[in-house]
DNA sequence: CCCAGGATGTAGTTCTACTTAAGGCTGGCT
DNA sequence: AGCCAGCCTTAAGTAGAACTACATCCTGGG
């Protein structure tokens, strides 16, 4: 097996003809040079030189090595490169899995901003619903995934939980509702009323039916539907009142709502879903991963700042 | 900069999904590689590999250098193959400087036989009149030259000289001259016809003045031509008579020969020129070169039978 | 709860690569 | 012709790299 460290040494006596002047060039002495030069025959098993009194001139195989070495050094350099772009995040890869609502709020901006620091790198969303993601992250599948965990769930292995933002629930009602002239309710309020759930069982509902227990009543769900848009069009119908997320809202802010549609704050308690970034724990956390996390904070930021009073 | 030696080593890791398992692959310890993997990281400035419990994962860059290493791997065995060739002959260059009668009938087909056995030899071949090949043999700026040169000429130093031919004169005579009725001539018996000189000064013209001044006269050129063709034509015109080297005669049986000419051996002395082949004397014989100069004395011995005999 | 399999440290050995020092060769100079 | 300078090589010795053996730690499964 031809050793590339010789290969280069060959190199650098072919182009400079002389086994001296390439010592000087590597910084070594002609006798090292020589002795690997020696050596690097034997693995040829043919003369790479030719001692000509005065220097040495290569021989047709020595110029073939050389060449050859020429070739790999430069793959060798642009591997070289390629890490430096890969460690610098100029190239990467991403795979994140989110889930529905996250992903026009959160993950699509938090992209951008990342493809606006790190242009070269690519990126693969997928979808999870309604699937854990988490299994997919510990085994390496995925780098990152959105998932909906209370604050106080316990730890899974393996993995590092990152929080982005806690998404509060509104009531939506139709405008024409006798609460939807309160600028804000309680969710005792709601104990009574025929309620669209939106929400399939989940850390999402889970987070709707714990809030309505410690208020003291059961949510009285007259229509399951599997998702916020669907649920807010049954609101309008007239079906009922529901409970969703800020970001499941199909109207942003409360003042530019839908037209037929009424979205005030609840409180007492107000029901909250914490939105997590997962990672895997043992992952050697690069430029782009790191990116990608920061990109997520700062959006998740700006968007509970935007939610928490709206202009 | 990065070690060809790890970067393989990674590969087989990252092919085999284990330390472990690449170790056996190539013959280690699993300590022997896992240090190198730690160095190659050292090297590379950033994890390579992903501890996960039950063996590792390569990370994005890991991955990176694992194909990097794929790819000089393979060049790496193309330049082995490559030698390969070099060295089995499959594959090489030879170049050659010839004089003009020796080309049609010595290098053309020594050079066909070397090509049947070593189909992808390239060969650069040149004319050297009236240049000296040897600086150029001795110089490496080619590998073989064909020369007259006297038997007992001084050795030149860093060539090497392989007898290939005696190239024996013969007198070529106007078919009805009157010596041309005997089988054979004495030398002496062209001392006092008018000679067509077919030479220019240098060893062949050199090997008929000597043969001449041992019979004891000195030859009476009436023309000088500069080739043995246009001095055959002399000869057919009546102008003279001409001593032309085996290898320069028109038609090279004495029997077949020119309508008009006649060609006779000469005795006492005959006449000859010396062919040698030059090479490098430094010169590492590869399979190339050593096949031609075989081919060169193969011919060459043909040629000689065939003409010492003419059937 | 222990065990098998794997990865990684540590100490020691072997081998490689380099240096220093000395010798041999070539080519050019005087 | 003879000396000298430059270059390549060999020999011996040394520093460092690479590998092994052994011990330890960790993980996943019975």
């Amino acid at each position: 097996m031809l050793d590339m460290r010789r290969m280069q040494i060959l190199r650098a006596v072919v182009s400079s003809g002389s086994v001296t002047a390439a010592a000087r060039h590597l910084g070594y002495t002609p006798s090292a040079v020589s002795q690997q030069m020696a050596a690097l025959e034997k693995e040829a098993g043919t003369p790479l030189l030719e001692r000509t009194g005065r220097g040495v001139r290569p021989t047709d195989a020595g110029l073939l090595l050389a060449d050859c070495a020429t070739t790999i050094g430069r793959h060798v350099a642009q591997a070289e490169t390629a890490l430096a772009d890969l460690r610098a995040g100029r190239t990467g890869r991403i795979s994140v899995r989110y889930f529905a609502t996250a992903g026009a709020r959160l993950v699509a901006p938090a992209l951008a901003r990342l493809r606006s620091e790190h242009p070269g790198v690519q990126a693969e969303l997928r979808l999870t619903d309604p699937d854990d993601p988490l299994p997919e992250v510990k085994a390496g599948r995925t780098d990152a995934a959105l998932v909906v965990r209370r604050h106080d769930a316990p730890p899974v292995d393996g993995i590092r939980f990152v929080h982005l933002l806690d998404d509060r629930y509104r009531a939506v009602l139709p405008r024409a509702h006798p609460l939807a002239a309160r600028p804000a309710l309680r969710l005792t309020d709601l104990a009574e009323e025929p309620l669209v759930g939106s929400e399939l069982p989940g850390p999402c509902l889970d987070a709707v039916l714990d809030a309505c227990g410690s208020a003291g009543f059961t949510p009285d769900f007259v229509v399951d539907s599997g998702d916020y848009a669907t649920a807010q069009g049954f609101v309008a119908a007239g079906v009922g009142v529901a409970l969703v997320p800020e970001m499941g809202l199909l109207a942003p802010s409360a003042s530019d709502g839908h037209p037929e549609l009424a979205v005030r704050e609840v409180h007492d308690p107000e029901p909250v879903r914490s939105i997590w970034a997962a990672v895997r724990a043992t992952a050697p956390e690069g430029p782009v991963l790191r990116g990608f996390l920061g990109a997520l904070r700062g959006v998740a930021s700006q968007a509970q700042a935007g939610g928490a009073d709206p202009a």
